[in-house]
DNA sequence: TCAGCCGTATGGAACGTTCCATCGCAGTCT
DNA sequence: AGACTGCGATGGAACGTTCCATACGGCTGA
């Protein structure tokens, strides 16, 4: 009592560097985040820290740049905190490098796969995601729907996700695919070359929400309507998407139980002494706003 | 030579942590971002982090949550790992409480003001940037600009550099505020008031960006074109305001110097001795993109 | 050739905490 | 009443690095 009154007066705080080097473990989580503007990766950032101080740890964080070098520097300077184990948010450095820089110290991956035995994950699955968009349009009429694309992996399964729920619907004759960008000005160029290029569709299934708002400007300016004359569709439900005058549909990660998830994976390494990789894969979910209808007609 | 070549096949790693005990100094400065979900801090985080590794030092971030208690929490985690300061961007908690927290460890707030004799800080002009605004807009022609505002000190700054610019301009007539909110919604029933409320205006200053994008969407609602019969301007120049499918003329901060700014004050007394307080205002710009153009019918 | 000086190498202390071991005291059982 | 056991308190080592002091070796100048 008395102590504590005393230590309180004197400003006495516990010395965690201290205690750090002689217990050979520091209860810090670090955390690298590719690129901290990407609003998705704030929703993980706060949900990796909440759980983290639920569970007795901190989290310190670490940013990228959205350069790869900057992402190993950020990861370098973790572990020479001695941070007990690392949380990479979407890293476009290859796994190799991270491997090696990580050395015996977990680490788990978020919005990324990978093969590494020693690396856990969590992602979401994309493919189911892209599935949920095309039903959702399915069950609202439409059978003239396209796809915008991108570049990468992900845009690769999300592109998957969407043949295959053609197919399943009986609507493989119906694919269409334009290659895109994850930006405003990719999805706008293609939603002009889908317009150009033969029969409009009826809905159009977006890689990302950036493109998808890119395609709503291009159906603006071609007097088209959303939803009336096109549905559209996003994915990852950014908070743009929620915007009042933009009221997207749009395919939503669990970000926050993401963020948990790769928490408790390392916890699992830290505390509960697994060595078996794990990965957990989440299940996207369909929000629905008013960019998409049943066709005209119906 | 051989002996790196050795140290590298083993992983070996300096131990930050032993030697940040023995130094007395960790070379690294902690930051804490009251919200990592507002963009304007995502940019001030990289600059930290550009202009802490180029002067040698190394940052390490924490988000109080949108929290006050949370925010002391990230500050107390940073001080407990010894950093050698301490950045705050956006705080909401009292400044004596981080005085209280701090002790003799130097603090920068980054986007809030003090009279703290401890502690130095970093901001931005708000009347000189309504004054932007209010010259940018009579100097298109128009008289009959309205202000919609919202709460809190930087509101109260940036309508009253409204209200300045108003009167030097001789307006002071024309002055018209209505009461708005940060947010969407705010802006957007706000509007509402001001189109019912009397004549409509022929320009409208708007306290930020999300508000001005729920005006935007009013207006369109009422058939009213921008900038063809109202035109709008906002505060922040988030990335919202650069869509392509809004275009919004508003007032920029200059957020990388301002990142920059906090890591250059911090060195000063981390290693310049500097013991006085410091405050940079910097100056912020107008951007002008489609939002705002002359009255109709000049 | 010897002495002195300079530069380098080596060893030990210190940073603040934790953890373990040892010591002492008290209580209980024989 | 004495001995053993158990618990609490106290002291010292250790964590990995830096920094300082000391010692040693070599070189130069007288």
């Amino acid at each position: 009592m008395a102590v504590l009154d005393a230590a309180a007066e004197l400003g006495y705080r516990p010395n965690a560097v201290a205690r750090s080097l002689v217990q050979q473990r520091s209860h810090v989580i670090g955390v690298v985040v590719s690129d901290i503007h990407n609003p998705f990766y704030a929703d993980i950032v706060d949900a990796i820290d909440a759980r983290a101080l639920d569970r007795t740890y901190r989290a310190l964080f670490n940013t990228g740049k959205r350069v790869a070098s900057q992402e190993v520097v950020a990861l370098e300077t973790l572990l020479q905190l001695r941070v007990d184990g690392v949380i990479l948010g979407g890293p476009t450095v290859k796994v190799a490098a991270i491997e090696a820089a990580a050395g015996p110290v977990p680490v788990v991956l978020v919005a990324r796969g990978t093969r590494s035995p020693r690396i856990d994950s969590v992602t979401t699955d994309d493919r189911k995601g892209a599935g949920l968009a095309v039903d959702h349009l399915v069950g609202l009429g439409h059978r003239d729907i396209a796809h915008i694309g991108a570049h990468g992996p992900v845009a690769q399964s999300r592109r998957t996700g969407y043949e295959e729920a053609m197919r399943r619907h009986g609507l493989a004759a119906n694919i269409r695919h334009v290659a895109g960008d994850w930006d405003e000005a990719g999805g706008a160029t293609a939603m002009q070359r889908l317009l150009e290029d033969g029969e409009a569709p009826s809905a159009v299934f977006v890689a990302n929400d950036f493109a998808a708002i890119g395609a709503l400007q291009t159906l603006a300016a071609a007097d088209l309507d959303v939803p009336g004359d096109i549905s559209v569709v996003g994915y990852d439900n950014t908070s743009l998407a929620g915007l009042e005058s933009v009221r997207l549909t749009t395919i939503d990660q669990p970000r926050a139980a993401m963020g948990a998830a790769a928490v408790d994976l390392l916890l699992e390494r830290l505390e509960g002494g697994r060595t078996t990789p794990r990965r957990i894969v989440l299940a996207p979910s369909l929000v629905i706003r008013d960019s998409s209808a049943s066709p005209s007609g119906t």
